[in-house]
DNA sequence: TTTGCAAATGAACGGTTGTTCAGTTAGACG
DNA sequence: CGTCTAACTGAACAACCGTTCATTTGCAAA
């Protein structure tokens, strides 16, 4: 047997991203064979390699998509206005686009160690880009004298810490609705830089 | 060869669990072999079944050791005061425990998923234990009218996430020492809760 | 209807995995 | 000095790993 009805390449692609995505951040990447994703999709082992070179690229992959996602995302928000307003705009924008993707987020944080170097490279410098867009906004608050704080890198870091760290805990068949939390995370950051 | 000079259970034993500590904090749990650590302590494969009953028992083990180290320090730290200092003494000491045990820190996080249920369930009700000492702090707080936030709850893992996220990028070797990084996160905590 | 080829099979490859165990060794004890 | 035993070796086990590839299949174009 091979070539069901109606399998084509533009499905059993996108079907071998999404079975590796899920399973990934189930059980992590070392952990996830070649014969489950494969089973997940409904196909040999052998028919992945259609799609892949090998399992490496098949992480890389997912990653960089990830995170060209976000940057794409975020550019296209275009915040703009005053530092404060910014800064609204970048918490809400944040927890938006990372809330209904918690699988992406806990493969792009957790499986960073699993990437060769060269790719965990390439996934950090994306990384790095979204980092510097909070840490203009900081920066150009505290010419402003709207925003205080003692070390901007650092609070670059908890910020974003703070904000990733809750796709970690939050279901959303739970009892907040993204809308709540939100306005929670916001009222927090908002306080915590303020002058 | 065998049971080489000065070489005892009591030294091989504490041996095998910074080696697996240190390997899996590097590589993942499930992409680290037995015969991985075992070089690392010196010894053949076999030899590990002599501490630990499998491979799991071995993360289980590192994992509730880093909980229940975690919490005897809570406890034996004694905070006590108005709700102002004790989220102070709270802050401070997550930061002085948690810094210089990267590698627990992440093995803690990032391996729950490669815990059978019921070891899932148990450091989750340690970690658990954790995170009510925070939130009590903060319902004092407000109690008392020094603290002021949207959700109690949400504020202590939004908290909690920002504290621990630091683990995941602070170098010892870094441009800042703990007790400057102990001040910022404070200033950003207090700020962040002041009423 | 025939042909061409993308897509998938299924078996096979060498290597590695966690784990077991009979046998070996070295230090402690009488 | 001989005995005992905790500690360790080294080889073996079946199972499974990522990956390859000759072969088969079924849709689409001619």
């Amino acid at each position: 047997m091979a070539r069901k009805q109606g399998s084509h390449s533009e499905i059993t692609g996108p079907k071998v991203q999404a079975a590796a995505l899920q399973l990934i951040a189930q059980h992590g990447f070392a952990a996830v064979t070649m014969r489950q994703i494969a089973a997940q999709v409904g196909v040999q082992a052998g028919a992945l390699y259609n799609y892949t070179p090998d399992k490496q690229s098949l992480l890389f992959e997912l990653m960089r998509t990830h995170m060209t996602d976000l940057l794409a995302a975020w550019d296209s928000a275009d915040i703009q206005g005053d530092p404060f307003t910014r800064l609204e705009g970048f918490t809400r924008f944040h927890i938006r686009f990372h809330l209904p993707r918690a699988d992406q987020v806990f493969v792009a944080y957790m499986e960073l160690r699993n990437l060769s170097p060269e790719n965990f490279a390439r996934i950090e410098a994306m990384r790095h880009r979204y980092e510097d867009a909070l840490e203009e906004i900081l920066r150009a608050g505290e010419a402003k004298g709207v925003f205080e704080m003692d070390d901007t890198r650092v609070t670059t870091m908890a910020l974003i810490g703070m904000l990733t760290g809750l796709s970690h805990w939050y279901r959303t068949d739970g009892r907040l609705p993204t809308a709540k939390i939100e306005a929670i995370y916001w009222d927090l950051v908002r306080k915590a830089v303020a002058a």
